[in-house]
DNA sequence: ATTAGTTTGTGAATTACTTCACAAGCACGG
DNA sequence: CCGTGCTTGTGAAGTAATTCACAAACTAAT
């Protein structure tokens, strides 16, 4: 299949999530042209992203709600449980250790690993705090799909080099620095401090 | 001035946090090759990213690390202080209030907003937690720059309005919905959702 | 059946972004 | 002061993403 680019990634993620509510409303079928709006897009582009992946919609109705949701979460590859650990026992470490959302959508957190002595051994919920040294140990019984890293600056390249050669082979990456891996490794950086530029940046230079 | 893709302005932060780095190492300068190289990126990348805004390199040398450093915070905008409200006393907000890197950047956090009564009161080191329905009445007298939006799906239009109502031009966006403001406010949406659901794609379409 | 009214799916056109490639500028050594 | 070795700045070329625009497919009404 040809390459998919991340923005239409993201525009499908958005448009499972107006689909989900719209099928909570209980209405049976939705235009490329309300999807749109909803969006902040265009039709055009709306019916480009899904005809990537096949013909869902019905000339002259538009897509059924139910029908399509099923189809992006099949492309999302949201039908299976993805296992997840989270590296980094800190603040947000925490956050997301409890973040709801998580678990809604099929992403179980199964582990939670930290460097510092002090945090090892700590039970959140039903995990308990284990040393980073176990990762590749742990990994290669029972398997995680996603590491979650939300380490200080200065711990995560070692990190995630551990995180590598456990085999894991996505990364959501919450430390404030730019991470290299191997090209079968697909990372996703949230940056606060490039979220807080950019609108630094936007308010400077308004015109005016 | 020519209109700037949001991708340069990322660009630009990374490379200001690498030359922030380097400072600290003591290098007083770097080439247009080195800083590639940092952030996965080209040199001539790098070129065009910063002849947008003037030429602050010398031929055969590259560019001087401290001036460099300090243009990208002037195109930034990170000269000056920015006066942030976070709005949502939740988990979110409460790690986001306390979070170091901001202040550490120039943006102060001063005030905290919620809609719900049990909250309001609440003292997080120096702020208290104050109802929202005081927002535009206290935006009126201390003036607010930015408003990090950390509330639940449900609550979080009636909240943007109110913050498009205060004057309020740069929101920073962690409900997971989309969010739409007139088109002289600037949005930055941070969905963990979508950051999941990415990596849930590339796992899942894998060749192999 | 035929027509009017929708809305999809998709090549073609356009716009935006990135990479190429090289002249021009600078430092240094002889 | 000339040549060698680097590295910038930038038009031109190339690639990628978005938008246009319209035939084709469907419903409903007459």
């Amino acid at each position: 299949m040809k390459r998919i680019a991340e923005s239409t990634v993201r525009r499908l993620s958005l448009y499972l999530s107006f689909l989900e509510g719209i099928e909570r409303q209980g209405l049976k079928t939705i235009s490329s042209d309300e999807l749109a709006r909803l969006g902040g897009t265009t039709s055009a582009q709306v019916r480009k992203d899904l005809s990537l992946f096949g013909s869902f919609g019905k000339r002259g109705l538009g897509y059924a709600v139910p029908e399509l949701s099923e189809k992006l979460r099949e492309i999302l590859g949201l039908g299976k449980q993805w296992r997840v650990c989270i590296i980094g026992a800190g603040k947000i470490g925490a956050a997301l250790a409890r973040y709801r959302g998580f678990t809604e959508r099929g992403f179980i957190v199964t582990a939670v690993y930290d460097s510092d002595e002090a945090k090892i051994g700590k039970r959140w919920d039903s995990l308990t705090v284990r040393p980073i040294s176990e990762l590749e140990k742990d990994a290669a019984k029972q398997h995680f799909d996603i590491a979650v890293v939300a380490t200080p600056a200065e711990s995560t390249p070692a990190v995630v080099k551990q995180v590598v050669r456990a085999g894991i082979k996505a990364i959501l990456n919450f430390a404030p620095v730019q991470i290299s891996v191997p090209s079968d490794v697909t990372v996703r950086t949230v940056n606060m401090a490039m979220e807080l530029e950019g609108l630094s940046f936007a308010l400077s230079n308004r015109e005016g």
